[in-house]
DNA sequence: AATGAATGAGGATTCATTCAT
DNA sequence: GATGAATGAATCCTCATTCAT
């Protein structure tokens, strides 16, 4: 029974759709058939709406990071100057943007973005914010912000891997881990 | 003209292709026929000596495995007890496993590890040896080794990551940042 | 707003966009979309007045075979009975049904008359009615009316098609060369 | 049962299917499936071989003029100076290019020749070597070789549409009245 | 030992067509 | 009168895999 203004409500659920698979799946490897099956509706109409399975993909990658400069922007709205660093890293192991689901989607970008220029360019467009933020939020306490501010970066993505292979590990105890190295930056900063 | 003993050779040239493929294209996107181009040989060849293209892959993974192992030991050997962690650390940037090529394969690993089950058993046995190899070098100098193992694994892990997708992040660097963090740990550990 | 009488104009729309995507085109790979977006309807409408995308060519086909009926008929009625001959050509080559674009869809007339059955018919209407119109009026002047007029068709649809792939060749120098056979046949008649 | 040395035989094999079901749907709608059941392989040893459709369609287009590059050559051999353009016309109509097969494959190279770039540098190198093979063989009794030439061309090309859709149409009849349009110009050039 | 030959299965994509509104 | 929504069927193409030689 086809109604009028179905098109944001198929956006949408085709792109929670594509999170899901990429999430199942932890590969690139899902077909646009498979996405569709999900989101209910045949695979010409994904074509129909986003004209192609990258254009699908980078959708649902620009939605994943999104969700994620939420989470930042939230954290960061309710958090004491001292605590601006500890609440990105908070933002980054939320509950939202770490459900296995999510945290499978984000390692398929690492894939897309060595093949796609796109992807690679909204990689680099969080990845700057995220450095910028963490910079800002480190420049009081560290000596050297910007390479704390890397060191945390980099951890933040080796803890998503981990929790991405080794169920052992919850996302409590990888920020757990997460604000300790941050502590520790803080203190050398300090030394 | 059909040689004796060509099998350990023709593996090897296989497997150094597959390496080499996988850290060209960046993505587990890469055809046996592509392996076998980079070979020199046939498709049907691969298969006759590995079986299939999963079992390709995952003696490309060993390899890559086998490659860090001789690195890590050969750092230890020499090493001095206070001396273990860093040179583990100092292993996991080393030049041969640090190649563009060695990071870009590596990183087709954890989706590897997503799809076969093989493949993650590798990475599990990786992951658990390098872990143990931490703890007891870190066990001296941390209140905590374990947490200290995790974080710096987890720290390599993401700055794999940042190396393969940012040409800017060159291994001097990332060597850099993880022994100041290794510092931060065993200095975290004596406060 | 739907309005009433919208019918002809709407069919009349869509006929001239198709036989302007297929002069655009050059071929019959001209989707229904296509022809709806340039007439500026959608394409579920086309298939409403039409039925079906066969049925829209054959409407642009049978447009331009009574456009170019009305030519000729326009050019004989001021004929003389020695002109007849002569003005049949000149409608053949006239602005009207020698642009580019009627070129082209011409064109492609010829690979729907094999896969039609209907536009088979169409086509053999008009080359009937063209064939009869010449050795009409070619019988005065032709021991052999009938080649005459066999050998004038296929002349002015051989130049219909090197104007259409070569763009050198201009409709006055086709119609010249139309007209100087044409005189070498009633001079042969005559001999 | 795979044998050594079946490429060239495949490839014959092919390009034969393509130009009879070319031939036989009179239309550039054949699909590759069709072409290779013909042929007796499957699709993929199609792509296998020529890397695509279009080439396909290319290759069967460069032996349909090989093929009438050869006619032509033979029976010009054996022409006297007075009879070249003779030769050519009967070359044009000879038995084996104007199969019905090879008559409807040539017109869908009208087609190909809007779409594709190579086509159309195909279709004008036939073009040109035919023109300039008729302006030699026609000076001698033309006082307009060019123009004589172009005239027999188109006219040479508006038979063979006829024969393809008009099957009262024979090739001794196209033939004939070509021969007989090639009389009056050279008496026009006498005149 | 090695390969050319060959294919089946599957995937992205396109498009005519239908239907409820 | 008109359209957005939706799809099934079909097509090109790729690729892992097998087999006879």
């Amino acid at each position: 029974m086809p109604k009028l203004g179905m098109e944001p409500i198929r956006r949408e659920a085709l792109v929670r759709a594509t999170i899901a698979e990429l999430g199942r799946a932890g590969t690139l490897d899902v077909t646009v058939s498979q996405i569709a099956r999900r989101a209910g509706v045949s695979s010409a109409l994904a074509h129909h709406y986003f004209g192609g399975k990258d254009q699908i993909f980078l959708a649902a990658m620009r939605r994943i990071l999104a969700d994620f400069s939420a989470d930042v922007r939230r954290e960061l709205e309710g958090a004491s100057p001292s605590d601006r660093a500890a609440a990105i890293v908070r933002a980054s192991f939320s509950s939202s943007s770490f459900t296995p689901e999510a945290v499978g989607a984000w390692m398929c970008f690492y894939g897309m973005a060595q093949k796609n220029a796109e992807a690679l360019h909204l990689w680099q467009i969080y990845h700057r914010r995220l450095r910028s933020n963490l910079i800002h939020a480190l420049r009081p306490f560290c000596s050297r912000p910007e390479d704390a501010a890397d060191t945390l970066g980099a951890l933040i993505d080796g803890l998503y891997i981990r929790a991405a292979l080794d169920p052992a590990l919850t996302p409590g105890e990888a920020l757990g881990q997460a604000l300790a190295v941050l502590r520790g930056l803080c203190a050398e900063g300090r030394s």
